[in-house]
Order: C-alpha cells, then sequence, then structure tokens
RNA sequence: GCUUGGGUGGUGGAACUGGUAGACACGCGGGACUUAAAAUCCCGUGAGCCGUAACGCUCGUGUGGGUUCGAUUCCCAUCCCAAGUACCA
C-alpha cells in the first residue's frame, strides 16, 4: 500500500467523521470564553460557489479553528439569505415555486461549502425564507409597528407609553421621530378622539409606518424595479421606460437613530473607509433654518437650510430647485415663458448629467425678490439645478464670497459679491469660505468671531421666530415594501373605520407565521396590484379583511440573523434570553464592502431597536469586521491571424509580428499561460481539427489580462475542479497564501503547485514515499529544532491575532523547510507543528495526528502550542555594521555586551579599520540586538 | 471634486513600534538521480558594473523634496491606479 498523500480519501474520510461525531456543534457551555465568528451568509443562486466566494469562509474558518484550539467556545454557522429576486424571476418564466430552486440551489451550495471542510455547525442552519425563520421577522415587524421613538430618552418605546403621554399632555413640545406633517394636538384633543382617530393618529409616530413614496414603476413590466435595476431611465431588463410613481408603501423610521448610528462607529473595529461611507450616507449636518419673507407674497415664507448662519449677511441671491412646488406661484408674468423653458430642461436632464456638469452653470431668474431677515435687502429668486429639491427645504440663500458654486453663479449672472469677513482674500477671484477674522458689513455681528455670530444670530432668528438650530441628514427613512412574491408576508390586514377609512392592524402574535399563499402566476395583478394580490379572494383575515400585499425587501431577514444562528430552532422565541446572553454578539464578522450602507446599516439599526425594547445587550452586534477584498478574474487569450486562408493562432511573444485578433480562452484549458492544445481544439467548434498554431519554444502561449470573473469571460474557475485536482486543504492553503485578505486580487491557479508542496512536504516529514514506511520517532528534541518550532509558534499566533492570514502560510512553509533540512521526525515535535497547520489544512492535519498516534480523535480541540521564549534565546547577536546607514558587514557580540563594549570593539575590527579607509567616525550608534551604525564625516 | 485605500523583481507578495529591502511561493536557468519521463533533491535568479577568483562597487520600494546617524516605513508636494460618493447648501 502507497503511503502517499492521498488527499481525496483523506478529505472524504474526516469530513464524513466531522459530520457523524457533530465536532463542531456549539453549546452554550459558561465554563468557557465565547468567540463568535459569522460569515455574511450568501444568496443561493443558480450558478453555485466560484472560488472567489470561499475566500472570506477559509478566513472565518481557520479563525473558527483557532479559537477552538485556544479553547474558546466557538460559534461558526452557515445559512442562506433565500429570499431574492432571481428565484422569482425563475418562477416568472418557467411557473415553477420559487421554494424548489431555492430549495435545489441551497443543496448545491451545502454540498460545495461541505467539500471545504469548513468547521460550520450545521444544526443551526438558517434560510431566510423558511416560514419558521421569516415568524421571526415578522415578530420583529410587529415590534416596530408597535414602537415610537423618544428623542428624550433617546430610544424607542412601545406605543403604549406614547398614549399615556399623549392622554397626560398631547402632543405639542412632545419630542418624538414622526411624519412631518403631522399636527400637534392637546391632551384634550386627543381624549376627545374616537378609538379609530387616536389609532389613526398613533401611525404617524410608529417606527413601522405607510407612507406615500416615489418608486420606480415599469408599467410594460407591470413592476417596481429597484433604483439598480434602471439604467439610463429605462428598465435593464428589456429596456422599457421607467416612470416615477408615488405609492403607498411601508417604510422604517431609520433616521430615528441616525445619530446612534453615527456614534456607534467610533466603538466598533471596522475599516475606516467602510465608517466613512457610513457616514457620508447618514450625511449629518448641523445647521441653522432660517425663513426668508417673499416681497408681494404675505402667506408664503421660503425656508433655507444653510450650515453657514454667520455668512447670512453676505446673501445676494437665494435659489429654488427647478422642481420645488411653489416655483410656478413665484414667477411672475414677465419671467414666466424663460422660467417655463428652464424647468422643462431641468427635467431632461438626468443624474448623471448634473453630476458630471458641475463646472457649468445654468439658472433663470423668477423675476420675484425675497427680503434678507437681517438687514432688509432685496433679494432676487433664482432657480438653478444645483439646488435639489430632495435635500434640505430645496432652497439654498446664495452667498458668493463664501460659496465657490454660489460664487460661479453671481459671476454668470453679474451679481453683487459682498465681502463681510475681514479674513476673506481674493474674492474677485474665487469664493473664500473661510472662518478666520472678524465680520465685516454684518450689521449685529460686525466685529464677532465665528463661534459668537453663530451663537448670537441662532439665538436672535429663534427668539424672532424666523429661524432655528437644526441637525440634517443626507440618510432617507427606509422603504420597506416590495411589489414581489418572494419575500415575508408584512403580517397586517386592513379594517374599515366607521367612515370607510382603512387603517393597517397587526395579526396576532398568535397567528405567526403568515405564511406566503399559493398562487398561480408570479406576476402583478392586472390591476397593478402585487402579486399576493392574486391570492385575495381566498387570502383573507378571519375571512374578510384583505392582508398587506406587498412583500419585505430582501433586508429585512438579514438584518438580524445573526441571532437566530444562536438558538436556530427555538419556536417559542427568536432565541432564547441564555443564548443570547452567553453569545451576546458577532466578535468576527467578515463580508463584502459592497454591503457598507445597505446590509450593514439596516443591521445595525434593527440591532439597536432590539437593544431599546431590551431583547438584545449590545448596542453594536458586530465587534470587529473584515471586508474580504473582492477576487477577480485573470482572462487568458489567444491570438487568431486576422487574414489567413487556414484557421492560425500565433503564440503570444510573437502575435506582434502579425495582424491577430485576441479571442478570450478558457482558462481551465490554460497551465502557467500554455495552452493545451487537444483541448483547445475540443473546446470550440469555430477551431478545425486542422487548425494551425505558431508557436514559441514548442508552446504555445496565451496572453493574460485583469477582468471581473464572469462566463461570458471563461474565466470562471469552479473550487471542485480544484478540490478534485489538488483537494480542498490545498485550496484552503493557497487562498490565504494568495495575499492580504482585505486585498482585491486576481485569481491565478499557475502558483498553486506550490501550495500542494508544501503539504506534500508536511506528510513526507512524517512518511515516506517510496518504502511506505513511518518516519516518526520517539526521541527529545534538540535546541535547534525546538527553536524552529517555536518561532514558528510566535508567529503563527501573532500574525493570526491581527489577521494577516497569508504571512502565516509562509511561516508554516519556513518551518517544515526548516525541519525537513534538519531531518527532523520526532514525534513531540511533528504534534506541535500539525496543530499549528491545523486552521488551514484540516483534514491532513487530522490524518497526521491520527499517525502520531493521539487519542483525542479530533484534533479540532487540542490545545494551541504554548509559546516558550526560552527556546529563542541566543548568546550572540548578529550586529549588521553600517557606515552611513550603508550595511558592509555583519559582526557578532554576545547579547549581554553593552553599547560602549560594542563600540570599542567594533572600532578596534580589522574589517571596520578597512571600511573607514583613515577617516576617524564622528559618530557611532549602537541599537541593542538591532544594528551598529557609524558615522563619517563627508 | 471629495472620502478611503494602494503603487516594492518577470509574477503573487514579505519587511510587526524607522534599523541588513525583496522573506515565502510561482516562473525561469543550470545540475544530480533516471534508458526516459514524472516525482524528488541541490545551485542560481532586482538592475548595472569591475575582476581569473574569494570578493567587491554603484543604483534600486511611482516621482521630486524634507526630517533623521539611518526612511518601503514619518512629513510636504506631485503623478498614476482602485473602491466609494453628494453640486448636500
Amino acid at each position: 500500500m502507497r503511503t502517499e498523500y492521498q488527499f481525496r480519501e483523506i478529505e472524504k474520510a474526516w469530513q464524513s467523521f466531522w459530520e457523524a461525531n457533530e465536532i463542531f456543534q456549539a453549546q452554550v457551555n459558561p465554563e468557557k470564553p465565547k468567540y463568535y465568528v459569522l460569515d455574511m451568509f450568501p444568496y443561493p443562486s443558480g450558478a453555485g460557489l466560484h472560488v472567489g466566494h470561499p475566500l472570506g469562509y477559509i478566513a472565518s474558518d481557520i479563525m473558527a479553528r483557532y479559537k477552538r484550539l485556544q479553547g474558546y467556545e466557538v460559534l461558526h454557522p452557515m445559512g442562506f439569505d433565500s429570499f431574492g429576486l432571481p428565484a422569482e424571476q425563475y418562477a416568472i418564466q418557467t411557473g415553477q415555486h420559487p421554494a424548489i430552486t431555492t430549495e435545489q440551489n441551497i443543496a448545491r451550495y451545502i454540498e460545495q461549502l461541505k467539500n471545504m471542510g469548513f468547521s460550520f455547525d450545521w444544526s443551526r442552519e438558517v434560510r431566510t425564507s423558511d416560514a419558521s425563520y421569516y415568524k421571526w421577522t415578522q415578530w420583529i415587524f410587529m415590534q416596530l409597528f408597535n414602537s415610537w421613538y423618544n428623542q428624550e430618552t433617546d430610544k424607542a418605546e412601545s406605543i403604549e407609553t406614547l398614549k399615556t403621554i399623549l392622554g397626560a399632555k398631547g402632543s405639542i413640545g412632545l419630542k418624538a421621530v414622526c411624519d412631518e406633517e403631522v399636527t400637534r394636538i392637546t391632551a384634550e384633543q386627543w381624549n376627545a378622539m374616537s378609538a379609530d382617530e387616536q389609532y389613526a393618529y398613533l401611525l404617524s409616530f410608529r417606527l413601522a409606518y405607510l407612507d406615500d413614496s416615489v418608486v420606480n414603476w415599469c408599467p410594460q413590466l407591470g413592476t417596481v424595479l429597484a433604483n439598480d435595476e434602471v439604467k439610463d431611465g429605462v428598465s435593464e431588463r428589456g429596456g422599457y421606460p421607467v416612470e416615477q410613481k408615488k405609492m403607498r408603501q411601508w417604510s422604517m423610521r431609520i433616521t430615528a437613530y441616525a445619530d446612534r448610528l453615527l456614534r456607534g462607529l467610533d466603538e466598533v473595529d471596522w475599516a475606516d473607509s467602510l465608517k466613512e461611507q457610513q457616514r457620508n450616507w447618514i450625511g449629518k449636518s448641523i445647521g441653522t433654518d432660517v425663513e426668508f419673507a417673499i416681497e408681494n407674497v404675505s402667506d408664503k415664507k421660503i425656508k433655507v437650510f444653510t450650515t453657514r448662519v454667520d455668512t447670512i449677511y453676505g446673501v445676494s441671491f437665494m435659489v429654488l430647485a427647478p422642481e420645488h412646488e411653489w416655483v410656478e406661484e413665484l414667477t411672475t408674468p414677465a419671467q414666466k415663458e424663460a422660467v417655463e423653458e428652464y424647468v422643462n430642461w431641468a427635467k431632461t436632464r438626468s443624474e448623471l448629467d448634473r453630476v458630471s456638469e458641475v463646472k457649468t452653470v445654468s439658472g433663470v431668474f423668477t423675476g420675484t425678490y425675497v427680503i434678507n431677515p437681517m438687514n432688509q435687502e432685496r433679494v432676487p429668486l433664482f432657480l438653478a439645478d444645483y439646488v435639489l429639491a430632495g435635500y434640505g427645504t430645496g432652497a439654498v440663500m446664495g452667498v458668493p464670497s463664501g460659496d465657490q458654486r454660489d460664487w460661479n453663479f453671481a459671476k454668470h449672472f453679474d451679481l453683487p459679491i459682498p465681502s463681510i469677513l475681514d479674513g476673506q482674500k481674493d474674492i474677485d477671484k474665487q469664493a473664500d469660505p473661510t472662518k478666520e477674522g472678524k465680520y465685516i458689513n454684518s450689521g449685529m455681528i460686525n466685529g464677532m468671531g465665528y463661534k459668537e455670530a453663530t451663537n448670537t444670530l441662532n439665538a436672535w432668528l429663534e427668539e424672532n421666530g424666523i429661524g432655528k438650530g437644526k441637525v440634517q441628514y443626507r440618510m432617507r427613512n427606509a422603504v420597506f415594501s416590495r411589489q414581489r412574491y418572494w419575500g415575508e408576508p408584512v403580517p397586517v390586514y386592513f379594517k374599515p373605520t366607521a367612515s370607510g377609512d382603512l387603517l393597517p392592524y397587526l395579526i396576532e402574535e398568535s397567528e405567526l407565521p403568515l405564511e406566503l399563499p399559493k398562487i398561480d402566476k408570479y406576476l402583478p395583478t392586472e390591476t397593478g396590484e402585487p402579486p399576493l394580490g392574486r391570492a385575495a379572494s381566498d387570502w383573507k383575515y378571519k375571512g374578510q379583511y384583505d392582508y398587506e400585499w406587498s412583500t419585505m425587501p430582501g433586508w429585512a431577514g438579514s438584518s438580524w440573523y445573526w441571532y437566530r444562528y444562536m438558538d436556530a430552532t427555538n419556536s417559542g422565541e427568536f432565541a432564547s434570553k441564555e443564548a443570547i446572553n452567553y453569545w451576546k454578539a458577532v466578535d468576527l464578522y467578515i463580508g463584502g464592502s459592497e454591503h457598507a450602507t445597505g446590509h450593514l446599516l439596516y443591521s445595525r439599526f434593527w440591532n439597536k431597536f432590539l437593544k431599546d425594547l431590551g431583547y438584545v445587550p449590545e448596542e453594536e452586534f458586530a465587534k470587529k469586521l473584515i471586508n474580504q477584498g473582492m477576487i477577480q478574474g485573470r482572462s487568458n487569450f489567444v491570438y487568431r491571424l486576422k487574414d489567413s486562408a487556414k484557421v492560425t493562432f500565433v503564440s503570444h511573444g510573437l502575435k506582434d509580428q502579425y495582424d491577430v485578433a485576441a479571442l478570450h480562452v478558457d482558462v481551465n484549458i490554460v497551465e502557467n499561460d500554455v495552452l493545451d492544445l487537444e483541448a483547445f481544439k475540443k473546446s470550440r467548434n469555430d477551431v478545425p481539427a486542422d487548425a494551425e498554431f505558431i508557436l514559441e519554444d514548442g508552446k504555445y502561449v496565451c496572453g493574460w489580462e485583469v477582468e471581473k470573473m464572469s462566463k461570458s469571460k471563461f474565466n470562471v474557475v469552479n473550487p471542485d475542479d480544484l478540490i478534485a485536482k489538488y483537494g480542498a486543504d490545498t485550496l484552503r492553503v493557497y487562498e490565504m497564501f494568495l495575499g492580504p485578505l482585505e486585498q482585491f486580487k486576481p485569481w491565478n491557479t499557475n502558483s498553486i503547485s506550490g501550495s500542494h508542496n508544501f503539504l506534500r512536504k508536511v506528510w513526507r516529514l512524517f512518511f515516506d514515499d517510496n518504502t511506505n514506511t513511518s518516519k516518526l520517532v520517539d526521541a527529545p528534541a534538540t535546541p535547534e529544532e525546538l527553536k524552529v518550532l517555536h518561532t514558528a509558534i510566535r508567529k503563527v499566533q501573532d500574525d493570526l491575532d491581527r489577521f494577516s492570514f497569508n504571512t502565516v502560510v509562509s511561516t508554516l512553509m519556513i518551518c517544515v523547510n526548516d525541519l525537513g533540512a534538519l531531518k527532523c521526525h520526532k514525534k513531540l515535535v511533528l504534534r506541535e507543528l500539525v496543530i499549528l497547520l491545523s486552521p488551514y489544512a484540516p483534514h491532513i492535519a487530522e490524518e497526521l495526528w491520527a499517525a502520531l498516534g493521539e487519542q483525542e480523535g479530533s484534533i479540532s480541540y487540542a490545545s494551541f502550542p504554548a509559546f516558550n521564549a526560552a527556546f529563542l534565546e541566543e548568546n550572540d547577536f548578529n550586529y549588521p555594521i553600517s557606515f552611513n546607514g550603508k550595511v558592509k558587514l555583519t559582526l557578532a557580540f554576545p547579547v549581554t555586551a553593552t553599547p560602549a563594549e560594542i563600540e570599542a570593539a567594533v572600532l578596534a575590527n580589522d574589517q571596520v579599520t578597512k571600511h573607514l579607509e583613515g577617516k576617524t567616525p564622528s559618530k557611532v550608534i549602537v541599537v541593542p540586538k538591532r544594528i551598529v551604525n557609524i558615522v563619517l564625516g563627508k
């Protein structure tokens, strides 16, 4: 029998062993510290996994296994974000229920994941589309519906506390996050309301609420599209026109949490770029709302938001967004034509046009003037598309001296550019946004500095009822309805009031889950209602009330799933108190950065909400987050002669001598950029058997380029193929060895043989390939062997603690190379080496662990080797001796030598004297156990 | 434009708080073993230069400056690449 490294048998055997013995099942175990390693769970797409997907899973699995070795109770689960569009689209085309497609895809994913040897606790697998899971997504929705945000306590509270407050004090002066247009009422008014009226009033305060939202409606497809399904104003699929349509939609008041979402970022260990993205997305700005009166219009005032109220005396014009609702009314007859023309032109401009033409100035005068409340000056009112209707109040005060855009605008329309600060420089050439200096030409703030001026103005404006300090956020509330089938039903039905208005009511908690009804077709109804409307005739609450027909968005199920893993089969709670209090939050979360402003923001929102209600203990759900970099494709090309009677391909190195066209070639038939000619001829029908190849050095060399990994570019590498050829352990080691986890990098199968050879070298430390014998011996380790081993122990531990997965691989390679050179086959040493290797290559590690005669069954629960610094101690240190920073030689000195002794010895050395060339050193720097530098004057 | 990363051999990358730049691996070249191949092992491999040779010299981390005894690492300026983004008042 050969004992050569038989990875196929080894990997299958250990995967079965792990599964049969439930090796990776996590328990609530207060005896041990816990560690929760989470991967962003995948959407199970029909294409299966490519080599890019497992990258993050490998890293998280290494951490999970490493922490187990360190004695932690590790929770490392996997599941599926299984609601989503592709399955629904497939259902529309084929009529097959999305659940069936989803089930098939998941089965494929699980098979692929199991082949990789991940240490997931599969007993905790979750699927967002299972009713037993979405029951709790619906339950959280109900909690949100039953809550309001109290700004006094700065947290969400039960709607019952709001009723009490309204009954006692009314809503005048109530600090709550609510609909903007809500009418403020007294306690008497509240108490005088009917039950239905009170219920309707409360809807404006609930964290889940109904609102008219603008959606991308595509009449031809009869459906609502997400922003990224719309390209250049038409649907990505089919290219049909898309219009903006107002629809009654469920929304979530995420803006209530804007400030906490911002503050929480300081607590978590996430990449700066990611935090910055979230900060930008939330877009907090502190400023002032100011009302400007309009000349000859008494019933309206224009409200502007400014972050620089201190510049208000420098206002020389005012601008409204072209979409502003008062445009028509505020245009004078003389300007009517020009304004209409401008508004129509502005409508044709896409978002892209607006962004790309930043430098051009456009606008039109309305003919109307507004009055600056500070100095009663008449200021012309313009329209310009640099002002956006969707941000702030849709109106901006123009201060050309301090804002470059305003300055450009003023120059273009020949408006005055008054100076307001003595610190402003060259404002005839450009705007100067400085806050330095004292105010001039500025009425009541003349002579003041920035801070004092701002405070003075805010106080005065508030006192006179003209303005007010305000915090403005860019972030909008989150639309929560989707006009789709394959999502969670919203647990709401509509019941008419006495006057016939429909009000939304929650179903009873005991009636959860509200399951998706069966429907005949997965399209909207003929009247444009969502697909669930098709079930309406026999899908009614208590047999009489219509349910909500829209479903929840994709982010609903993924905004709390890490809690379900803690107690995945609990039917009475989303997770038990005991489980939540043990596992608390995710210690390490790994996933792509593309979720920065979606999933990661919504999840933080729901987590904070659940904490407010006392269901979970932590304000932030993921303490540490690593974004793995995307793996890009590396395409290969062949070069076909353009004018040649016979089909002819020329090798990469010679292609410049011919007129050629580059064609993608399947990377799976190319090795080290050398094309497998036979496979190539078979792979394509457009390559005849007698095709000719112009070779270099007897080989056909392909060109290459980095592109996105995609089928159309023939550069998709399937992990299954690599596992079949090299084994999962090799693939795991190689993916980590490729480079830092966070970095974007192209996939290149070329050097995978290096990782495979490494594992074979490990194998050969244990077994002789030729004589079929074990080389293991029971002998005490030499100091040299211990030094090699402990150098590796220290570095592996240090590197894993800072998530430097790639350098661990080279450390292990060095260790194995060194032990090989020392011909070390001692059990005591190799035992520790195998433990170090086991997080990366768990199958071979288990096999070798068994070969060592270990009785413990699985290496997974061995102890991580204890580092002993004593083995690394040296008597001498080899000092590099440098002259003016350039190293010329090295000299060994005892580590106990003092700098003075070293300096004396160095200067007395013959070689050093030779390098001095008779010069006298002006200075000698000795850094103990580092370097000696001799400074020579010029 | 702004924000955040990043530019190191033929390639992927290493160098943890400033201390021998290029670890480790791929690729390539040479050699041993073999009838041959595979496998394995050994040697070499940043560029340029001097010499018969041991050895030695010069340059070198996008570019230009600076700080320092000493800079891939810190500072300033600048160019290029990637991701994100908002004309945000």
